[in-house]
DNA sequence: GCATCAAACAAAGA
DNA sequence: CTCTTTGTTTGATG
């Protein structure tokens, strides 16, 4: 079961890199799936090389590193993809790694995943050209992200709530994974609408968001997802709802059901969420 | 109950008017509901005023009456609606006559409409510039209105056929009236996708539309539907199946069942129609 | 099903 | 939902 990194997975990823890579310099790139970029190998070889890298940061479900130049590396990793540090004497495997960047003294990056992930060069510190960055809505951790902001971004809203969490343009990071747990918290059933939702129904969502992406977090991201160094993260074990069909719900352990969420699965307490 | 005037009932009033008001002269307008016209009142009456009737016809839902000039008189009679002609020593209802259009000798026409009625003034054989006109859909009883046309039009499509039959851009002239019969006589019932219907399945279709909406004309339109004199038809009382729930099914005897179909109430054989 | 618009939803493709 | 595109459906409005 091979899932795309949410939030926190990419938040450790993205600090990882940010502790190792700062001052680091690109001493080559090699790419062994040309559709992930969005120029030409040779273009974006010209533009990296011999450049090193400042800060590292996630922002939604996107690594966004950014250069000492005009540029950033911004990478979705699309599903089940990662990004590994590896020393000299290793060898990348060109049907894995889509995408290699060489470090000095030997070591090197390799981006590998599965299917649909992107390793774009975007100008540094604006990305109103870039039609996926561009569109991300907030960031669920920062400061400016409150209940009121929420409760406006909800009002006069229709669809069912699960979809409005999933969509990266209405908050960005949230994926099918931490999204169970968030409406477990919430106690609210993912086929609600939103124009069901009483303003302590938003509280309760707005902390729960907060809540089990900061755990995702502490627990080092979840499932299979890694750090630079290959470490799994234990949210997985953590994690209170999400793929636990059959088993009781830790709360008041009526058995956990499956269903169909538009075109997703959700897992859910019939008797919590409503 | 009231309906909105469809294709045989439009039909049966062009060619009432076609019948009577060919190089009558308009003499004056009077209007009592502005908001029904596409144009101020003052330049709706300079631009028909003494001009004559040339043919009237109907064009799906609409009755477009031409002028001796550039102009066409195109008339959406809405929920309810109807055009009658009236004589002298009669006197209109500015409640009820939302337009009149006064003639010479002294009679008149009175346009009413209970809800959502057009009387547009639109340049004589192009509706390019209206934005519904523009938009209809080929007239089903046409000569180029061909099996293989309706085929055609339904290629690689998906939604529910229902749908499309009461979509004036996909076929002008069918609402919710006769296109009851129309899907009781080709068998089909009102929710099957488009891409589960047979050749077959259309070629039965295509025979329906034309053999409902042509008997709806031989009986003079239906319910209380009215031609320019105020003349009655009689369709509702020959329809097979719309709004007969409870009663047997003309082919069967299975009780007619109501049900819902998006936003409207379909009337069906449960039996016959599958 | 009355017509338009906007939002939400669904299927398919990459 | 991974994101886009395209097409269909639904809801609010006059």
């Amino acid at each position: 079961m091979r899932k795309m990194p949410e939030l926190p997975d990419i938040y450790i990823l993205s600090k990882s890199m940010n502790d190792v890579l700062q001052s680091r310099m690109i001493t080559g790139v090699k790419v062994n799936q040309e559709k992930c970029l969005n120029m030409t190998p040779v273009k974006f070889r010209n533009r990296v090389r011999n450049c090193k890298f400042e800060s590292i940061h996630q922002r939604g479900k996107w690594v966004i590193a950014e250069l000492d130049s005009k540029w950033s590396i911004a990478s979705n990793l699309g599903m089940g993809g990662e990004i590994r540090l590896f020393h000299e004497g290793t060898k990348p495997n060109p049907k894995f790694h889509r995408v290699v960047i060489e470090l000095d003294k030997g070591d090197w990056l390799g981006i590998n995943h599965w299917w649909f992930g992107h390793v774009h060069l975007v100008p540094k510190g604006d990305f109103s050209s870039h039609s996926q960055l561009s569109k991300l809505g907030p960031e669920p951790l920062a400061d400016d992200f409150t209940v009121d902001k929420l409760k406006a971004m909800l009002d006069k809203k229709r669809g069912r709530i699960k979809s409005y969490l999933l969509d990266q343009s209405f908050v960005a990071g949230i994926g099918n994974v931490y999204v169970q747990d968030i409406l477990w918290y919430a106690r609210i059933h993912p086929d609600r609408s939103v124009n069901a939702l009483t303003p302590n129904d938003i509280e309760k969502l707005h902390w729960a968001i907060q809540q089990v992406l900061k755990e995702g977090i502490e627990y080092g991201g979840g499932l299979r997802e890694q750090d630079i160094w290959g470490n799994e993260g234990t949210y997985i074990e953590h994690r209170q709802i999400g793929y636990r069909t059959g088993e009781p719900c830790p709360e008041c352990s009526t058995i956990i059901e499956e269903i169909r969420v538009g075109q997703t699965t959700s897992y859910i307490c019939p008797h919590c969420q409503v």
